[in-house]
RNA sequence: UGGGGUGUGGCCAAGUGGUUAAGGCAGCGGGUUUUGAUCCCGCCAUCCGUAGGUUCGAAUCCUACCACCCCAGCCA
């Protein structure tokens, strides 16, 4: 990392060297002043009272800028280009001005600092860089970028070359409305991992190459552009779909009774991802009571449910075929508890059975550990929110919804680094904040879901 | 009504004079599947902001027009 900071020795030099050369001189104009004085876009500026001053008049006045001799907008070094300039950047831009403040990296040294536009051009030439890459808005600049390095004897002199900004259907990604989503308190920090910040996403699961994936199929161009949110969770979803660990975890609890379970708790063996034998596998326990999530069993199923019905059978990943046999409806009508007979000859692996069932299901042992799984939504209601002057108000009070959520045992063990897909529900990695033995998870991405869908 | 940019399918994006306008995402249809996931197959712009023109031939060259974005901070 470099600072513009680490340089404002040489770049104190070369205003000097401007200020001596006749390019720039020190305007005492107020800042109401020089801004009537712009002009407009159509029409051309006026020139400062004091444009033409001696520059031994301007380097004097400049060195007691710079020891703080003069209040904060008494004076500002401008370059002197061109008041006509239909360029609006090159009618006599600001090149330095008094801050009576420390410098977060350089201290109480300074009370003068460079603008943007006087420090990007030549701290690119110190740095050696020969193309210097940024956004469109900039476009304007680059006559200005072009003449300070042409005035200065830089070391080299860097081409400026301009793109179109990235923009995320749901959210924003200006750093300032990033800036006051943080300080205004909607997100925990910058790496929220509702944030479009490379430490938000990689805080949700997203992980380095999915997003590279990501960057490489939207391209680079000088086009507006808006791009889709699918176009990012595809990217994440067709990476993380090769990487993580499969493992099975519940959201929504709803307790299942094996009625016909007469042996001691059946620990299964099961990869950890079916098509990479590498990752290894864990432990599952198969016994008389387990936990299926709510929305895979249907007292009315839709047509064309088939996950466990009244009078139906599913499969139970990894497990066995199970039939329905009965339920416990509380007296607000919610169910309770289903009943099911599990079919000992169809166990995953070696069922001889050759009964099929429509669907397969996830699912988790009675035991299995409670722990919080953070599911993330977009941050805004709308696609366009810096489009809304108040865009708090276009907030999605759903973007983070906490639920307690069943995992299996496996999970218990710190694996901080892994990427998880919960089975049928999402993609999912630990958060930092975990802490032994109580692990946190983030929901990165939600997998594509065609039941959904058809709803 | 100054200057700088950009306009190719729902969203991205190749393409810069020559067969039927790449590819990705989304969508649709079908197959495989112990994840309604993945995977596989097929479909998806007679048309490239609009209107003229040049040419044997144009999204690609010319002209005019239209739309949208950026610039009047001692912000970046």
């Amino acid at each position: 990392m470099h600072h513009a900071a680490d340089y404002f020795d040489q770049l104190f030099e070369w205003a000097l060297q401007l200020i001596r050369q006749g390019d720039a001189y020190v305007d005492e104009q107020s800042a109401e002043e020089m801004r009537a004085n712009r002009g407009t876009l159509t029409e051309p500026g006026i020139p400062s009272p004091y444009r033409d001053r001696d520059p031994k008049e301007s380097e004097a006045l400049f060195l007691k800028m710079r020891d703080g001799k003069l209040a904060e907008g008494a004076a500002v070094l401008r370059a002197k280009i061109a008041m006509d300039s239909p360029n609006m950047n090159l009618r006599d831009p600001a090149l330095y001005r008094i801050r009576h403040v420390p410098h977060p990296r350089a201290g109480t040294k300074w009370c003068i600092y460079p603008t943007y536009d006087f420090a990007h051009g030549q701290s690119d030439a110190i740095e050696g860089i020969t193309h210097s890459l940024c956004t469109l808005e900039f476009e304007d600049h680059r006559p200005l970028y072009e003449w300070l390095l042409k005035k200065l004897p830089v070391p080299n002199r860097p081409k400026q070359t301009e793109f179109s900004r990235l923009e995320l259907e749901g959210t924003v990604t200006s750093k300032r409305k990033l800036n006051a989503l943080v300080s205004e308190g909607h997100v925990d920090g910058w790496d929220d991992p509702r944030m479009p910040t490379i430490a938000g996403m990689r805080r949700r699961g997203y992980s380095p190459e999915g997003i590279r994936l990501f960057c490489e199929r939207i391209g680079v161009t000088r086009k507006p552009n808006t791009i889709e949110l699918q176009i990012l969770e595809g990217a994440i979803r067709d990476d993380l779909e090769g990487r993580a660990h499969k493992a099975m975890a519940v959201l929504d609890p709803l307790k299942v009774v094996v009625t016909n379970w007469d042996q001691p708790v059946l620990d299964l063996d099961v990869a950890w991802h079916p098509k990479r034998p590498e990752l290894g596998s864990r432990t599952l326990p198969f016994g008389p009571e387990l936990w299926i999530d709510r929305s895979d069993f249907e007292v009315n199923p839709p047509e064309g449910f088939f996950r466990l019905t009244p009078g139906g059978a599913v499969r139970l990943k990894y497990g066995f075929i199970v039939d329905f046999e009965g339920m416990d409806v509380g007296p607000d009508g919610r169910v309770e508890t289903v009943y099911v007979r599990y079919d000992p000859a169809t166990r995953s692996g070696q069922d001889q059975s050759g009964r099929k069932v429509k669907g397969t299901i996830h699912w988790v042992p009675g035991t299995a550990p409670r722990v919080p799984i953070n599911l993330y939504d977009r941050l805004f209601t709308v696609p366009d929110p810096g489009q809304y002057e108040d865009f708090s108000s276009v907030l999605n009070p759903a973007s983070l919804v906490v639920c307690q959520g069943l995992v299996e045992p496996a999970l218990l063990n710190a694996m901080p680094e892994a990427y998880f897909q919960f089975e049928r529900v999402g993609f999912f990695k630990q958060d930092p904040a975990t802490v032994d033995g109580q692990p946190i998870f983030n929901r990165a991405v939600t997998l594509k879901d065609a039941w959904a869908k058809k709803q």
